[in-house]
DNA sequence: GGCTCATAATAACGATCGTTAACAACGAGT
DNA sequence: ACTCGTTGTTAACGATCGTTATTATGAGCC
């Protein structure tokens, strides 16, 4: 396998066991396959291991907020179930996105926030078109609920992640209550 | 004001910007008004900082987890009320609480574990007595649903968090959410 | 005024860790 | 065969940081 993808995958799942902090280069190393300071003839530092992960996560997230369908129900549905699924399928990874953006440090820090912030405009849009009678405050809690509820599927436990059918019930759970935005 | 709790809620508030591991006790003690090594008049160390912490929210927690009312409906919405008020109160602390559980170390870590185990069961009662058609894995997603929903308000925007009604907004919220599987 | 105890400050220690230096192995191209 | 660039190893450096040792301050009490 790619060195590269070794190492971000290795990555990915120690800093979601022990921590950015917790994770010294030379256990990442040891536990991709090379040892320690190999790393730097593929990464300039730890902190651009990080911010590479964080980057990925987001590129996967953003492509999926742009919309496909003229139905606002389905479009919004689209985007919960395919969040839902990237979650439970990539635990380790969104995890560590959302739990280590204080590790991210200042080159890195300022793009990922800018991307983030045109990601969340992306959903706040699909949200404000699925309820078009609430006001734009309502619209940023009823967004900011269903990303809570979808993305924390990274933290339960890993078991109940396996449930069958778990994209249908978030999708199901998330399209009603909304509805609460709805009357 | 008390030392222990000028340094417990500093902590509160530095783990927050910076992470666990990202504040050093020279930096914490500075900003609680004492200089570095004080800290371990009042605390045998970081970690038991960051235990406490924990304990304080988990004290906070575990009690509105036990049932109050009659009706099953009505004492979920006492529960997701009072969940959605203290995190929005105390966004530092839970914040904290939720991602920096991978900092806390060993002696602590299964205290804690043992009680969260039991919040997260006090939390699947309650559910279940609401969703009483649902099956015991359905129970498990309802339940972490709704609480990935509310406890993402401590990573939501400042601002956001101060809408008006935004408890009222969350108990609507998840409770038409659980409407999912109660057809 | 001295004695004492709690609590503070400053200095120093020891360990960890990210990173760099110096050097080795090796395959590809000539 | 020789060179060179790539990728790896081990050893060492330098900085940070949690913690402890040592010393100072100051209130309460005889």
């Amino acid at each position: 396998m790619d060195r590269n993808r070794k190492i971000l995958d290795t990555a990915a799942e120690l800093f979601y066991e022990k921590g950015f902090h917790g994770t010294s280069v030379d256990e990442l190393g040891s536990r991709a396959g090379l040892s320690g300071p190999a790393i730097y003839r593929h990464f300039s530092g730890k902190d651009e291991i990080l911010a590479t992960l964080f980057d990925e996560a987001m590129d996967e997230l953003i492509g999926a907020t742009e919309p496909v369908h003229e139905d606002a129900e389905l479009d919004l549905q689209r985007m919960i179930r395919h969040h839902a699924l990237y979650a439970a399928r990539h635990r380790h990874l969104v995890n560590v996105s959302q739990r280590e953006d204080r590790s991210l440090v200042d080159p890195w820090r300022k793009a990922i926030n800018r991307r983030r912030k045109q990601y969340v405009q992306g959903w706040e849009a699909a949200v404000a078109r699925s309820i078009p009678a609430a006001s734009p405050a309502e619209v940023s809690v009823a967004t900011q609920s269903c990303l809570g509820m979808i993305f924390s599927i990274a933290y339960w436990p890993a078991k109940v992640t396996r449930t069958a059918g778990l994209a249908d019930h978030m999708v199901r759970m998330a399209s009603e209550g909304l509805d609460a935005f709805r009357q």
